[in-house]
RNA sequence: GGUGCCGUACCCAAGUGGCCUAAGGGAGAGGUCUGCAAAACCUUUAUUCACCGGUUCGAAUCCGGUCGGCACCUCCA
């Protein structure tokens, strides 16, 4: 399986070549732990799991390292903000401590509901601050800092590579175009590394340094943390595509600068998760969250296989529509997997275990290797959705053999196909009889009461169809 | 001002120059089945890919332009 991959780099899809023949290094920016995650924020989460199945399934052991950033960054980039923790913990009443815990803990909630495949390694920003003092002494050592203002600054003008990866023209940067400059800054794109509490009397985190009691800017996390736990060069580092211009901008230069080496090799970016009324966030009063979708109603799996069905690059616009409509599609591809399993009169097991490609019939395999090849395409996913669909639908592919290839695809799509077929392998005993209890009454053509069972039935999760060949049940 | 993305059926959406007279899903319509219901299944829905030029034997796909939508350049996936 050869692997291309959209590289922001470059721009292009490129061939993806590992450092370690068999190993992957991958590191995805986390969340700041101050808030609730919104689903445009999961959507980024669910394509860096997209990511890390595909470069499993294509062979390769991923050492994949997240951080949880549970130190606050101020509010904005100008050096009157407020620490987003802080504002937090205000709100809800606890210290930015248990804000950090609680939120984390949240977070994870939400990841391990989508099914994404928990990090190698998730590490927190607060347990890393030695390692970005560290960063800092040896930037400083080469001359890329300066210090203004109580605070230690990152020089860009001393790193020519500044701004490659956004393609960013030094000269036309619109100096605070948006923003307050910074007084203290030669350059109003230099960025800050160490605040010193000589202006943030209030700041509840602080720890002491070289250049005074302070804590961490907000860009250092990620360098330190990937450079601790996966070493000085890596394969693959993601996030959502509004880090390209600053965020990653400067982890590369602060990064690059200090061990003078090429860092990342692959940066792969997520696009956005649209409302109609813009780009989803907390101050704009449109936030969506996981939770929100549950409470409509929805299963988390649900909203795993809406995103399924847009490539990662693209823009997606969320709509109730486009939810009710992925879950009426999820519960149709259950349903094709149900009867296909159902006709094979084969266990789960056996469909689980023997997917040996050279096993299955011609269509199937073509199908699977058509589905490969739409992961190993930049990651595909709606492709693969599709030809998946389209080999369902296919009346001459053998049941056994569909119903095994899209057992093996769902360990890239992750819609936990396996324990929707498992849920029907067996039904408590009550209910069982409950059902042969209709049937007598169906024979004597006692409909009422056949009705009355189907209605208990039905509250009690378990769905009544009648067919030619009998009565089925399904598992609502 | 800079940097990108996008415009494909009623809606979402894939499309890696020829297998595209364009996947897949949703919704709609008609039908089969059925005590009823539900489900399922079958049929059906773009000679066309915003528009205009160009390159090519050949373009939804490449190039240029026009129009329209969106995002980033503020912490923010």
């Amino acid at each position: 399986m050869d692997l291309h991959l959209h590289n922001t780099l470059t721009r292009s899809i490129e061939r993806f070549v590992p450092i370690e023949e068999d190993e992957v290094r991958l590191y995805c920016c986390g969340p700041t732990v101050y808030n609730y995650a919104h689903i445009g924020n999961l959507r980024t989460y669910v394509f860096e799991d997209l990511l890390r199945r595909v470069l499993e399934r294509a062979g390769y052991r991923v050492n994949h390292v997240m951080n949880i950033t549970d130190v606050g960054h101020l509010t904005d980039d100008s050096d009157d903000g407020e620490d987003k923790m802080i504002i937090g913990a205000r709100e809800r009443g606890m210290s930015v401590w248990e804000i950090a815990e609680f939120f984390t803990d949240a977070f994870f909630r939400d990841f391990d509901l989508l099914n994404n495949t928990r990090p190698t390694v998730a590490p927190r920003a607060t347990g890393h601050i030695q390692e970005m003092q560290d960063l800092i002494t040896t930037l400083e050592a080469k001359g890329y800092t300066y210090q203004a203002g109580g605070n230690v600054y990152f020089e860009i003008g001393k790193f020519s590579e500044y701004g490659r990866l956004a393609l960013l023209d030094r000269q036309q940067l619109m100096a605070g175009a948006r923003i307050e400059v910074d007084e203290g800054k030669r350059n109003p794109h230099d960025f800050v590394l160490w605040f010193t509490n000589s202006k943030f009397e209030h700041q509840a985190m602080q720890w002491d340094s070289p250049w005074g009691r302070g804590y961490p800017g907000w860009h250092l996390e990620c360098s330190a943390m990937s450079m601790k736990h996966l070493g000085d060069r890596i394969d693959i580092h993601c996030g959502g595509v509004d880090h390209v211009n600053v965020h990653h901008t400067n982890e590369i230069a602060q990064s690059e600068g200090a061990t003078g080496k090429k860092w990342v090799n692959y940066w792969l970016h997520a696009e956005f998760l649209i409302m109609p009324s813009g780009r989803m966030g907390k101050s704009k009063g449109n936030m969506v969250t996981l939770s929100t979708l549950v409470d409509e109603g929805y299963d988390p799996l649900d909203y795993r296989y809406f995103l399924l069905g847009a490539h990662y690059r693209t823009q997606l616009s969320f709509a109730w529509d486009a939810l009710a409509a992925a879950r009426a599609a999820r519960k149709s591809l259950i349903r094709q997997l149900q009867d296909a399993h159902a006709r094979t009169g084969l266990s789960v097991d056996d469909l689980v275990g023997g997917s040996a490609r050279d096993q299955l019939g011609a269509t199937a395999r073509g199908a699977l290797d058509a589905i490969d090849d739409a992961f190993a395409h930049d990651l595909n996913a709606p492709k693969a959705l599709g030809l998946l669909r389209a080999m369902l639908n296919d009346g001459t592919v053998d049941p056994a053999d569909a119903a095994r290839v899209a057992l093996d695809a769902d360990r890239v799509f992750g819609l936990r196909l396996v324990d929707e077929l498992r849920r029907d392998d067996e039904l408590p005993d009550d209910l069982a009889s409950l059902i042969r209890e209709r049937e007598r009454a169906r024979r004597d053509r006692d409909y009422a009461s056949a009705d009355r069972i189907r209605d208990r039935l039905q509250a009690a999760g378990v769905r009544i169809e009648d067919g030619p060949d009998g009565t089925v049940w399904k598992r609502e």
